[in-house]
DNA sequence: TAAAAAATAAGCCAAACGGCTTATTTTCTT
DNA sequence: AAGAAAATAAGCCGTTTGGCTTATTTTTTA
């Protein structure tokens, strides 16, 4: 029996999580938190609790911190993050706090189930689109950019895959071949990616895309 | 249909693959490898492949030196890592070298059919073992001193100060100006810079330039 | 299902780049 | 002081890039 503990300040979301877990009978629901503070009482008075399941952004005391202070003195707790935040700075000051897992508010059921065991059984679990970031965090040394300087840009998942061919030198015809397009797409495309960086060249393209965690 | 490409040099696992594989009819195995070497001969050849299945220890290339060859070339082609080996440095070079994705070997074909989808849409899959050890090389910055292939080429010191110029995106003219020459005598410099580099545009000297410390 | 956004593609043109050759001057290094 | 290395500079030429226009098709979203 895996005894489990919610932190989440959402009604709903609770709800629906709490619906999830109830599927198995070897998951048992201890208590519930409505935020990081609550959550570090609650465990102050009884700590016998396997895992956590922990939102992040939460009033008085936000899933990180939870995690940071919970790992610092009950290491032995497991921490699954669940949240709809899967922005840079979230994960990495997640994984930095030492969570065992990050999985996003999505995640079907029987999903949720396996991440549990996986995570007891000392692996750690991350949505596919969390992975994808944590390695790409892990390629880059972190240069997390205050949200602030960053120019709020919507890129396209295309231009941002013409942004990474172009990010390894290749010429606009080579591009063209790899992604079975023409040239004058490609061009297109480029164009478009640098109006919206205000940009006006390949390096200063991959610049800003980097400082902007466009690219990996 | 996601045509694939095994890169694998025991018989045995090879086989053990293409049996997990068969079982989905909408991933085709278009062609084989034994090593990482005939991998990049192959797609020399015909690049139009999806999803590539990587070992790592291998005769000739290993995986990871390929896995950074294909990704400089292609990198619209998913690789997803598949071995016995889950030592740090395999994963943080895997990672580095652009790997999407790192299971290994003992994975079930379901949890391989759902790695390869995942992968497909964007996002990356890692067994959990190999996730609690990303995770873990994320949050203490240990740098893996995996000291490359540095090919020590000499640079001048007036050539890593065009370098310089040339990396923050400027145009030969403005290069020109700052530091008092004339454009026939930059261009002569940067052809001097990538000829020593073996690279033939800026982009790929910069990156050159920054593996091999020339550049911050 | 209509409207909006994104992806596709072609053509034009000037500017910039990359790869050569050749040559003079400066600055190190024996 | 002589020779080597580095820095300077110009010109040529074909390729590539960057910027604009216009237009059709596909996909997404309201």
């Amino acid at each position: 029996m895996i005894k489990t503990l919610i932190v989440e300040d959402n009604f709903f979301l609770r709800k629906a999580l709490q619906e999830k877990l109830s599927f198995f009978d070897d998951i048992f629901i201890k208590d519930i938190a409505e935020n990081g503070q609550e959550a570090v009482e609650i465990l102050e008075k009884n700590h016998i609790v396997d895992l956590i399941f922990m939102d992040i952004e939460m009033p008085k005391m936000n899933g990180i911190q939870a995690t940071e202070i919970i790992k610092n003195k009950y290491p032995q707790i497991k921490i699954l993050i669940i949240t709809v935040f899967d922005n840079d700075e979230n994960i990495f000051n997640a994984v930095k706090a030492g969570a065992d897992g990050y999985l996003l508010k999505e995640t079907k059921a029987d999903k949720l189930y396996e991440a549990i065991h996986e995570i007891m059984s000392g692996g750690a679990t991350m949505s596919p689109s969390i992975a994808q970031k944590t390695m790409r965090l892990l390629r880059n040394p972190i240069t997390i950019t205050s949200e602030k300087d960053k120019e709020l840009v919507e890129l396209t998942p295309r231009e941002i895959e013409i942004l990474d061919q172009l990010s390894k030198g290749l010429k606009n015809q080579l591009i063209a071949d790899n992604l079975f397009l023409s040239i004058s797409t490609v061009k297109k495309h480029i164009e478009n990616i640098f109006s919206k960086l205000h940009v006006h060249n390949r390096i200063e393209a991959i610049q800003k895309a980097k400082s902007n965690n466009y690219l990996k």
